[in-house]
DNA sequence: TGCGGCATTTGATCTAAGTTAATGAGCCCG
DNA sequence: CGGGCTCATTAACTTAGATCAAATGCCGCA
């Protein structure tokens, strides 16, 4: 249930030829060369805001390199983290012209820039690319519905195996995996507090179903625990 | 915040100018047309499955009256209502071949059933459709995200504000609400019990802020305290 | 190498919401 | 009309996880 990559279109851009869909293949590799032509390339640097919930939306980006965090804040401060994209997930696409979200660097970021006009004239010419992009995005949604469910019924250790075999499957990393992001991040991308998942952390590490060599790397010794903590 | 329409196909469709695409207008009404054409038409009683999760998935559906629920479930029972769909909602689009939630009738449904094949066919043969049902499920996302937060990060009355908001809004009614599922659907849309929310509920009717006249019907008096109880 | 500051960890208490249990209110069907 | 459903409500008590508080450890930098 944790299996998914949230950023599809990284594999459509590199091989489009994997798709189910039965579009003509009328245009190829071009399509998406295109996109790329069009896309400028930025940097920024850990913690710096890519763009700001309210800012108007003008382009969205794909990851090059590095982790960004999507974040939504409740007025009073609460924070919760939508979603954390890595090497080639696409982030920041238009829904109205605002955007819903903020966007920030958690290490030091790269990104390609796609400016939302020449990006809507290539999807307008371009059947083939549309349907990448809405393939993509409804397996996204899938993701977001099992997010939901870690956050609405799964309890705290549930929530924190399931985080830590979604990132280790994304980075396809099924040994040791390296979290770019802080305590704080992961508590607030599952609706916990960082004491909360420290203490998870400590307790699967007393179990010795993982082992904590540095705050930021986790080594698996039991993923089927994992496995079974998070089962459907 | 609470303010959307999670099913956007039904604006797309019986108006489709009113688009932001700058598609071309090739085809007109003609498309959306020609998938009504495919759809038959299904009814479903009370507490009825429409399909099941891990069922093979052939088609999609789009509400026409009744309220539909989308529910995926934990090994041990535990249950999450993704989404409820209303007139006009689409669900069950494809993600894999195979279900990921299941859908149920919340009260006696029915529902236009349009099979996978030649949905599909249309879509590739329309790229304005495909723009539609991007753009649409690009909507859901957003409310996807908003959910997380509402369910990471919201405590009891703030979510059952937020619920009474949204779907007083997407039934249009401002004052007076009928609500289709029970208690225990709320509870697991909300990721709370039923008796948080019954004792909420009674505490909102003790400040005034509403009236429950029966068990299904909410009166609104204090629209604005339970908008300033979800103030993002 | 040692110091300052921040992130992480651990421990002690508190509380919002869950659990358990009893009661009430519709409402269907005989 | 009335008994037996199911669903909703309310109350009493429990608990998972939050909050508050105090180490501990680690990393960059002088």
């Amino acid at each position: 249930m944790y299996a998914h990559r949230a950023g599809g279109l990284d594999s459509s851009f590199e091989h489009p030829d994997t798709s189910n869909s039965s579009s003509t293949r009328a245009g190829g590799l071009d399509v998406f060369l295109a996109l790329e032509q069009i896309g400028g390339r930025r940097s920024f640097a850990r913690d710096e805001a890519i763009y700001a919930e309210s800012d108007p939306s003008d382009c969205w980006y794909r990851v090059l390199s590095g982790t960004v965090r999507i974040c939504k804040l409740l007025a009073d401060g609460r924070r919760h983290i939508a979603e954390f994209c890595f090497d080639g997930d696409c982030f920041g696409l238009p829904t109205s012209g605002i955007r819903v979200a903020s966007a920030e660097a958690v290490g030091d970021v790269s990104v390609t820039r796609y400016p939302q006009r020449a990006a809507d004239r290539l999807i307008d010419e371009n059947p083939l690319l549309v349907r990448r992009l809405y393939d993509r995005t409804l397996r996204e949604l899938t993701h977001a519905h099992t997010r939901m469910l870690v956050l609405g019924r799964m309890t705290a250790s549930e929530r924190v195996a399931s985080f830590l075999l979604e990132i280790s499957e994304r980075q396809d990393a099924p040994r040791v995996l390296d979290l770019a992001m802080s305590r704080s991040d992961v508590a607030d991308y599952l609706g916990l507090t960082i004491e909360t998942v420290c203490r998870v952390l400590s307790g699967f590490r007393r179990d010795r179903i993982i082992a904590i060599p540095t705050a930021h790397r986790i080594e698996f010794h039991h993923r089927d625990a994992l496995e079974a903590l998070c089962e459907t």
